[in-house]
DNA sequence: CTGTTAGCGCCTTCAG
DNA sequence: CTGAAGGCGCTAACAG
């Protein structure tokens, strides 16, 4: 293996310029004013040496380095992949960039990981984060600065960007509703997900508002397979007297509607059926699918717009949820 | 705000233990042996001021700060995210973590995006370059460690994962031939995409090796919206003879399956689709999809092993190329 | 086995 | 406007 020749460094280049290291300092970071000689040579012995300024170096003097982290239970979901391309984009027109790391679900990694990401970083995002409530707290406070995606965390003090998953149940339910139906199932996720329990609290406070509607609870999870396996307590409902299903995410209810459809079961005229994310996918599934749509990238900006806040000594802002928007499709009926 | 009590450093933990830094810093990474009593008191003291140690002075140091980027055309491509989360998942299992860089598709960014990334990290990844090969060439020189994704580069002293498009649009293609098709369509991909050229190159060698099969290529995209409108050439195509559709990847198939289905076309039995990529998804489709599956996560680890190996002063590992595995589904069958 | 010393590369007072 | 000098926090010789 060829040795790579050391890099060039600020003496490299003061040396070469026949000028003081502050001098080349001075005109790297334009703080104050030089003459224009020294600036043109400085700059000339800058190309010549091909110089960049160590980034390590740099850390260490001014104490940060540039980099937030953001910890996730599982980057193969499409609402965490959208809010890191959202969050990847906006951070990177400040000149931030982003380090990612990826829990596994494994809840008991979940501190370690933060910790460890935060010690390497300047601030952090913490992804819908599955660890219990008081443990949380005592870690967003030694981490600040951070932001809480997708966690309730009353009276904490870190910037909470989320999703009114309350609000969009209810606004999924009224849908429904105004289709005719008064019997629902809705198939949860996993059980340690807190937007799953946002969901289950929407449907006890709409079951709660309409005595009318009645809604069944069917465990399910958060994946393509999951729907699929969970067709039969879902028709189990169905013969029970449930006319339409509300699936826990846009995967679950894809799942469900394949093999709802394999089973020979007529959707939306037998059941209705209805997602939540949607996801880009939504709109081609057969039939295509109502879900309640979430602004995954926009949501990925606002974060790094709080964050940046934070960064910069500014205020922890307010809770910000994120009105989920009903996208009526195909696959949600009038009642027979 | 509230202002956050400075960190303790490693002078801090020496002087409360009364010990030199020297020998806080021994216990510390374990090199040399210390004295058990002097150990335990070092111990006590970093436990008690919650110390832990800079990385940015630690970086400066080692000249390394087990960092890795990679830099990617488009975060919502679903096989960048496995790959991704692969290489995340196996780098931090040997204490590395991965910062990413989306170019958001502008070819014009990535040679600097690359060079500000590989400036801040020990080592890259580049998936799936758009730019040229010369330039390529002599930026995967200047950065190394490098390891390239998903684009040839012959005879470049730089490890390659990719994926045999040629080999697996053959396997496809004889898929077909065996289910007695003999004139295909192609629904090409971005132009700009390495990936599409190599199944182009696909396409013309079974083309040049079968003389009894034709295969017309129609432009197409890399995305849903791009399938659900390329019914109408393809369509076209089908007037004209052709029996089976080849898509550039399964969002594609996607897209054009929706529209088909829409339009009443019967798949397979007016005209069979195929796609590419194998994404989780394809299974559910309608008809379930037939494609070539492409083993994302483990490219993601693959990566990472010739990466490490780099780090470490290691050769420059051959080439490897995954060969995609057919993945025949309801899709796609018998020519009538 | 331990402490002292000199940097790693850069920024930032402080004089001049 | 410029240069010299000290220090950011840590590690790696080098003596003791």
């Amino acid at each position: 293996m060829r040795e790579r020749p050391r890099a060039a460094t600020i003496a490299d280049v003061a040396a070469h310029a026949g000028v003081s290291q502050a001098s080349v300092s001075r005109v790297l970071n334009g703080k104050q004013s030089v003459d224009p000689t020294i600036v043109h040579r400085v700059q000339a012995s800058i190309a010549a040496l091909g110089y960049s300024p160590s980034v390590a170096a740099r850390s260490l003097v001014h104490g940060r380095n540039d980099t937030i982290a953001m910890v996730v239970p599982d980057l193969e979901n499409p609402l965490f992949q959208g809010i890191l391309k959202g969050l990847s984009l906006a951070a990177a027109s400040d000149g931030y960039r982003v380090m990612v790391a990826d829990t596994a679900e494994r809840v008991e990694d979940e501190e370690a990981t933060a910790v460890e990401a935060r010690h390497r970083c300047d601030a952090l995002v913490l992804c819908a984060p599955r660890m219990p409530e008081q443990r949380l707290r005592r870690l967003v406070a030694a981490l600040a600065p951070v932001v809480v995606v997708n966690r309730s965390l009353p009276d904490a003090d870190v910037p909470i960007v989320g999703i009114d998953y309350v609000r969009g149940i209810r606004d999924l339910v009224d849908h429904l509703r105004g289709l005719g139906h008064r019997h629902l199932a809705y198939v949860s996720g996993p059980a340690s997900s807190a937007s799953n329990g946002e969901r289950l609290r929407g449907v006890a406070e709409v079951e709660a508002a309409y005595p009318d509607l009645r809604i069944d609870v069917i465990p399910g999870g958060s994946r393509l397979e999951d729907g699929y396996a969970v067709a039969e307590p879902v028709l189990a409902a169905s013969e029970a007297g449930a006319t339409a299903v509300i699936a826990f995410n846009d995967l679950v209810a894809f799942g469900l509607l394949t093999r709802l459809r394999r089973l020979g079961v007529d959707v939306p005229g037998a059941l209705s059926v209805a997602g939540f994310d949607d996801v880009p996918m939504a709109e081609y599934a057969t039939p295509s699918l109502t879900s309640m749509s979430v602004p995954r990238i926009e949501i990925g900006g606002q974060v790094w717009a709080r964050l940046r806040t934070l960064i910069a000594g500014g205020p922890i802002q307010h809770t910000v949820l994120y009105r989920p928007r009903l996208e009526a499709r195909d696959s949600t009926g009038p009642v027979r």
